[in-house]
DNA sequence: GTCTATAACGAGATAGAC
DNA sequence: GTCTATCTCGTTATAGAC
């Protein structure tokens, strides 16, 4: 399974680098050190990987938010850390593998569309459920319902990533999440 | 300059919908009715095409602002106008075209990149101006001051739209746009 | 599981006639 | 300004040897 998972780290990155569009497999045959040729042992059509990445990128954020809820204490601290994998993947000049495929949705095979799907589902059903924590301490406040303030920090983030990535400015990443972090502790 | 529309036209819808690495000039010229060769006359290579399409939808953009400031009243019914846009674009299955750039960023012909920042800045300079009216007027209450919260503005949009549009959920634009309202008109 | 070789196609782009 | 014809290259994918 060693050179499957290079293949994926190395599918993974391109993705979000460059979209699925903007790689090819000889970029990936490049990186890993086989032939293209070859790659398509392991994953016969390039949906195949597709489906491949998704599938493990869902699985490892529910195993990080799995983490975040049983090492960390507070609803600000989970929000913090939640924000930190966004934050984590500017740094080294990504964009969310979900964000990347939803905007090449129109063009990806459908069979991969529920599983992008799912992806923002797990989402925003972890920030519901710590929105909704949250207000019940009183340390949010939310003015919408927890379920359409998730979606609203689901979106602020991947724009913001968006956004701050193309104009290579982290700084204004930084501005807008702390904007959205006073905006849900606001008094109303 | 009927023909040169024409395929600004088509190939903006296709960058809206596909991305710039998910269309050809084979797909305009047969959107437009000439053959790909003569596509070449007027627009000689993709990025000429990509350049005229960001530079147009920005100068359209502009022209947008300045219509709804000159036709609008209340800051509130500013905000919502500006919303609409994004809601036009959510209706017929389309991306932002600066949106859908952003997300390609890295693949772009760098001279394409200071006018997708220019876009973004138009915005979020707008966006800013009218945050900061509707906050003198109280309509408003900012905590973290106009051009942070601009900036949260624009990328929830950019992220609502990416992601309503990839899991073909209007409704889930409705309740983010509805938060992202409250939030700004909210007392502190 | 990886290789060479190749198929089959589509991409962006150019030359030159009309 | 549009056409036909063509070039060159990159793409995904397959066949079959090792």
């Amino acid at each position: 399974m060693e050179m499957k998972d290079k293949i994926l780290d190395s599918a993974q990155k391109l993705v979000q680098q460059r979209g699925f569009n903007g790689f090819s497999y000889a970029d990936v045959a490049r990186e890993v050190g086989i032939r293209k040729a070859s790659l398509h042992h392991h994953f016969p059509a390039k949906t195949d990987l597709g489906q491949a990445l998704i599938t493990r990128y869902t699985a490892r954020l529910k195993a990080a938010l799995l983490n975040i809820a049983s090492t960390t204490k507070t609803p600000e601290q989970k929000l913090e850390a939640y924000i930190d994998i966004y934050r984590g993947v500017l740094d080294i000049k990504r964009m969310c593998l979900g964000g990347m495929l939803a905007s090449e949705a129109h063009t990806l095979d459908p069979v991969i569309l529920p599983n992008l799907e799912y992806f923002f589902t797990v989402n925003t059903e972890w920030l519901t459920a710590l929105l909704s924590e949250g207000e019940s301490k009183q340390v949010f406040n939310l003015n919408n319902g927890a379920a359409a303030q998730a979606k609203l920090l689901l979106s602020s983030l991947q724009g913001a990533l968006l956004i701050a990535r193309a104009t290579n400015d982290v700084e204004s990443f930084e501005q807008t999440t702390s904007s959205l972090i006073l905006n849900l502790m606001g008094k109303r």
